[in-house]
RNA sequence: GUCGGCGUGGCGGAACUGGUAGACGCGCCAGACUUAGGAUCUGGUGGGGUGACCCGUGGAGGUUCGAGUCCUCUCGCCGACACCA
C-alpha cells in the first residue's frame, strides 16, 4: 500500500504543502473593513478532552466547507475557533495523573489543532479564544458583574441538586432524569446557598423569540419550549382555617374547577408544614417529610408508584364557597414548580383523583362529561360546562376560567397567571478549575463585587478546592478594606460557553468583552453548526445572555444564532464513536492512509449531515476512487482509451451546467450528500465524453474548470493541486463558477406514457411538446396499443408537460 | 404517558411543490488487461416469470387519472420531556 501505487495522484505529497501556504496566507484571516458582505460562519467550539475522532471532524469539515463555499461566494467569512477549556474531566485527569488541570488541557488544545490542521480545515486563528485563560475568564467575571448590577445574579439558600460523585451542585438542565448529566450518578438534594442567574426573568422573551428563529430546526425549538413550560392559569389565596392571616396560595391551570377542590396538597418542602400541623399530627407529618426527604430524585420521579401522603390535622377555607378543606401533605407536590401547594379535584385531575382513591377522600364533579363516564372510576380531565359552582353553573370551562378569575381578582382573593417550569439557572460549582466568581464576602459590607479595575480574580497557581487555599481566600473588602474573604465557588462553564462568539468578533480587546460596533458588525452568527446535545443548555443560555446584553445596549441582536444547524452523530457498530468504546476513526490513520480530501468526501458523502451515519470503512473506497478519477480527468485526460463515437460538445456542456445548478444548491442547503453525487456523475460524464472521442476543446476546459471549482470546498487539498495546472492564483481565492440555465435546460425530454395510470412506454421527446402532439406520439407506440386494447380511445388524457402524459380509458 | 423524528434493494442512501421508485456509491456477479492483484477498465445487479407481464417504499384502509410523498388507523425503532397542578 505505497502513496503512489494507483499513479499520479498521491494525497500525501500535496496536503501539507496546501496546509502550510493556506496558513502562511492568513486565507482565513477575517478582515472587519472588508467592503465584502461579512457572514458569520460559526461552529461549536469544543471542550478539549483528547484525540479527535471522525465523529467529532464531521462538524468541523461542515463548517470549513461552507466556509469555503461562502468565500468562493463573495462573503467576507469570519470562521474562527477556540476552546471550552474549563471543566471537570481535565480536573479528573488531574487527579488521576497528577499533571495540573492548566497542562493537560493545553496538551489537549496542542493536539485537536494538529488534527484539525491535518483535515485541511481553516480558521480565522488569530481569534482564537480558550475560556481558561485570564484574558477571556477576566471578561467572563466582567460580565458576570453586569448580571449583578442588573439584579440578575443573586445568592440564596435553596434545595439543590448535588452530585456527589463531581462533589458539586448541578443547575437543573444537568440534571437527566436525577442523574448527573456528565458521570451520571444519581444527584442528592441539598439546602445549600449559591449562586444563581435570573434567567425567570426571561422565560416569556426566550418562549416568545423562538418564533424569530424561523432558519433553526423545528424539533429543537420545541424542545426549548417544552423546557421554558408556560403554563396559563391563576393564583388563588386560600385561608388556614383558625389562622385567618395565614394564605395558603395555590396555583393551578383549571380554575373553572375551584369548586371541586375536596383537599388541599402541600410539598414536603413547603414552608407552612411545621407550622400548620395539628399537635397530635406532628409526629407522623414529621416522620413523612423526612422520609420524602430521604428518598431519592429517581424514586420520588418514578412514576405509577404509590399515592402516599399524610394530613397535617388543618384545613383550608375555599375562597369561593367558604368550604374546610383538609390540608394534606404529600410528594406528589413539587416545591419547585409554582407555589408548592396545589387545591385538589380528583374529579378532574389524574393525579389527584389516584390520591382521592388512595386516601378515601371526597371525589366531586363540577365539570359536565358528554360521555357520561362514572367521576369514581376516572377523572375527567377535558372541558365541558361548569355544574355545582354556584353563580358560574352553565359556563363553559373558558369562560368559567375568565369569569371565576375575575371574581377572585375583584376580591383579592387571586389573579390570572402564568408560570413557568424553567427555574432560575444554578451557577456556582465547588471546583477548582473554572472561572471564579469576582465577589468577596465582607463581614460588615455583606457582598461586595469586586472592582472591574481589579480584575481578573485570578485562579491560584496550585490545583486545590478554593476553600483550602488561605491565600485566595483572604482578601480586604474592596469598599470598607476591611479583612474580607472571597467568593470560592466557580461559575458554571456554560457560562464561559454562552459569549464567546461575541468575544470572537473583537478578541483582543483589552477594555471590554468586546465593542458595541465590532460585535454588531458580524453579529447575529449566520450560521451556527453542531451537535443536538447542545439543543437546550447551550442554545438556551446563549440566548438568555445575548437578550441581557441587548438590554445593557451591548448589542443590538436579540438573538444570538440567526441559523442553526445540527448534525447527527457518525456512529460504528451501531454506537457513536468514542474513546471510552474504541470504535473511533481516527484522523491520523485515515489521513495517512488515504488523505484528508477522501476522508472530507467520505464524511459528507456518508448521509444527510443532520442525520445520525454509520461509519463503514470499506465504503471510504467510493471517495478514493473518484478523487483518483478527477485527477486523472485532470491531468491524464489521454490515458482514458476511446471506445466509441460521438460524444458532443453540447452535451457534455450541458452537464457541467447542471451539476453548477446543483451543487450550489446542495452547498447552500447543506444537502452535501447528494452534492458529492452530483459530482460523481459529473466526471461519469466527463469520462463517458473522453471514451467516446469527444474533443477538448472549450467545453472540455470548461468542464475541468468547473470541476475543481466545485470540488474546491470539499476535496481543498486536490483542487488547489490541479488547479495549479488550470487556474490563477489559489483556487481557495477564487470565484464560483456561474451557471447559464439555457446552457442547462435539456433539448429532449423522456415522456412517460401512462395507461391508466400505468406505465407502458418512456419516449425521448423534443422539450415543450403541447398535450396534442404528446398525445398523438403516445397513440403511435407499440405498447400504448396493445395496453388501449381494440378500438379503446381515451376518455381523458392528462398531460404534465415534459414530463408525462396518461391516457384515461 | 405526552410531544417530536424516522421506517425505501445485501448495505449507506436518491426521488423538486403527488408525476419514470432505487440516482450516486459500497458490496456482489461476469468479462478485459495482467505472473499476480485487494489496481484499472467494461457490462450486470429490487423480487418473480424470464415474452412485450406481474409484485414491490413497515402493515391495513382511503383520496386521486396517478401516492414513497397527502389523509385515517396500526406496528416497529430512535430522541426529548416525564407526578409541572
Amino acid at each position: 500500500m505505497t502513496a503512489t501505487r494507483r499513479g499520479g495522484y498521491a494525497p500525501q505529497e500535496i496536503e501539507a504543502r496546501w496546509q502550510r501556504t493556506w496558513e502562511e496566507r492568513g486565507v482565513m484571516r477575517a478582515r472587519d473593513d472588508s467592503p465584502r458582505p461579512p457572514f458569520y460562519n460559526l461552529v461549536m467550539f469544543p471542550y478539549p478532552s483528547g484525540d479527535l475522532h471522525m465523529g467529532h471532524m464531521r462538524n468541523y469539515v461542515i463548517g470549513d466547507l461552507y466556509s469555503r463555499f461562502l468565500r468562493m461566494r463573495g462573503h467576507e467569512v469570519l470562521s474562527p475557533f477556540g476552546w471550552d477549556a474549563f471543566g471537570l474531566p481535565a480536573e479528573n485527569a488531574a487527579m488521576k495523573a497528577g499533571v495540573h488541570p492548566r497542562s493537560w488541557t493545553a496538551g489537549n488544545i496542542r493536539r485537536a489543532r494538529e488534527q484539525l490542521a491535518m483535515m485541511g480545515v481553516l480558521y480565522d486563528w488569530s481569534r482564537e479564544v480558550t475560556t481558561c485563560q485570564p484574558d477571556y475568564y477576566r471578561w467572563t467575571q466582567d460580565l458576570f458583574l453586569l448580571f449583578w448590577e442588573r439584579g440578575l445574579a443573586y445568592r440564596a439558600e435553596a434545595p439543590v441538586n448535588w452530585c456527589p460523585v463531581d462533589k458539586t451542585v448541578l443547575a437543573n438542565e444537568q440534571v437527566i432524569a436525577g442523574r448527573c448529566w456528565r458521570c451520571g450518578s444519581e444527584v442528592e438534594r441539598r439546602e445549600l446557598e449559591q449562586w444563581f442567574l435570573r434567567i425567570t426573568e426571561y422565560a416569556e422573551r426566550l418562549l416568545r423569540d423562538l418564533d424569530l428563529l424561523d432558519h433553526w430546526p423545528e424539533r429543537v425549538r420545541v424542545m426549548q419550549a417544552n423546557w421554558i413550560g408556560r403554563s396559563e392559569g391563576a393564583e388563588v389565596v386560600f385561608t388556614v382555617a383558625g389562622a385567618t392571616e395565614r394564605e395558603l396560595r395555590v396555583f393551578t391551570t383549571r380554575p373553572d374547577t375551584l369548586f371541586g377542590a375536596t383537599f388541599m396538597v402541600v410539598a414536603p418542602e413547603h414552608p407552612l408544614v411545621e407550622e400548620i400541623t395539628a399537635r397530635d399530627r406532628r409526629e407522623e407529618v414529621r416522620a413523612y417529610v423526612a422520609g420524602a426527604r430521604g428518598t431519592s430524585e429517581i424514586e420520588r420521579l418514578a412514576t405509577g408508584r404509590d399515592r402516599t401522603g399524610v394530613f397535617t390535622g388543618a384545613f383550608a377555607v375555599n375562597p369561593v364557597n367558604g368550604e374546610r378543606l383538609p390540608i394534606w401533605v404529600a410528594d406528589y407536590v413539587l416545591a419547585g414548580y409554582g407555589t408548592g401547594a396545589i387545591m385538589a379535584v380528583p374529579a378532574h385531575d389524574e393525579r389527584d383523583h389516584a390520591f382521592a382513591r388512595r386516601h378515601h377522600l371526597r371525589i366531586r364533579r363540577v365539570i359536565t362529561d358528554e360521555g357520561g363516564g362514572d367521576i369514581e372510576a376516572e377523572a375527567h380531565t377535558g372541558s365541558g360546562s361548569l355544574t355545582g359552582s354556584g353563580a358560574f353553573d352553565g359556563l363553559d370551562s373558558a369562560e368559567g376560567r375568565a369569569r371565576i378569575t375575575a371574581w377572585l381578582e375583584a376580591r383579592g382573593r387571586g389573579r390570572g397567571t402564568v408560570t413557568y417550569r424553567l427555574r432560575d439557572w444554578l451557577i456556582s460549582r465547588q471546583r477548582y478549575w473554572g472561572c471564579p466568581i469576582p465577589i468577596v464576602h465582607c463581614e460588615r459590607c455583606g457582598l461586595v463585587p469586586v472592582p472591574r479595575e481589579q480584575l481578573p480574580v485570578l485562579l491560584p497557581e496550585r490545583y486545590a478546592p478554593l476553600a483550602e487555599i488561605p491565600e485566595f481566600v483572604a482578601t480586604t473588602c474592596p469598599r470598607c478594606e476591611g479583612p474580607a474573604r472571597r467568593e470560592t465557588d466557580t461559575m458554571d462553564t456554560f457560562i464561559d460557553s454562552s459569549w464567546y462568539y461575541l468575544r470572537y468578533a473583537d478578541a483582543h480587546n483589552q477594555d471590554r468583552p468586546f465593542s458595541t460596533e465590532l460585535a454588531d458588525h458580524w453579529m447575529p452568527v449566520d450560521q451556527y453548526t453542531g451537535g443536538i446535545e447542545h439543543a437546550i443548555l447551550h442554545l438556551l443560555y446563549s440566548r438568555f445572555f445575548v437578550k441581557v446584553l441587548h438590554d445593557a445596549g451591548l448589542v443590538e441582536a436579540v438573538e444570538p444564532f440567526a441559523r442553526l444547524f445540527t448534525q447527527g452523530m457518525v456512529t460504528r457498530h451501531g454506537t457513536a464513536m468514542s474513546k471510552s468504546r474504541g470504535n473511533g476513526v481516527s484522523p491520523d490513520d485515515l489521513v495517512a492512509r488515504e488523505g484528508a480530501d477522501a476522508g472530507r468526501v467520505y464524511e459528507m458523502f456518508i448521509g444527510p449531515p443532520d442525520e445520525d451515519a454509520e461509519w463503514t470503512d470499506a465504503a471510504v473506497q467510493g471517495p478514493v476512487r473518484f478523487l483518483h478519477r478527477v485527477w486523472r480527468l485532470v491531468r491524464e485526460p489521454e490515458s482514458f482509451p476511446v471506445t466509441g463515437s460521438g460524444g458532443g460538445p453540447a452535451v457534455l456542456r450541458r452537464r457541467v451546467h447542471q451539476a453548477i445548478a446543483r451543487v450550489t444548491a446542495d452547498y447552500q442547503d447543506f444537502h452535501f450528500n447528494t452534492a458529492v453525487s452530483t459530482l460523481m456523475e459529473l466526471t461519469n460524464a466527463m469520462q463517458s465524453h473522453l471514451t467516446e472521442g469527444g474533443e477538448r476543446g472549450a467545453e472540455w476546459e470548461e468542464a475541468v474548470r468547473s470541476l475543481v471549482l466545485l470540488l474546491n470546498p470539499m476535496a481543498p487539498h486536490i483542487a488547489e493541486e490541479l488547479w495549479q495546472e488550470i487556474g490563477e492564483g489559489l483556487c481557495v481565492d477564487a470565484e464560483w463558477p456561474a451557471f447559464d440555465e439555457s446552457v442547462a435546460a435539456d433539448p429532449e425530454v423522456t415522456l412517460v406514457v401512462q395507461v391508466n395510470g400505468r406505465v407502458r412506454d418512456r419516449l425521448t421527446v423534443p422539450a415543450g411538446l403541447d398535450q396534442a402532439a404528446a398525445e398523438e406520439r403516445a397513440l403511435a407506440s407499440e405498447a400504448v396499443r396493445r395496453a388501449l386494447g381494440d378500438g379503446g380511445s381515451p376518455a381523458k388524457v392528462i398531460h404534465i408537460p415534459d414530463r408525462l402524459i396518461n391516457l384515461v380509458l
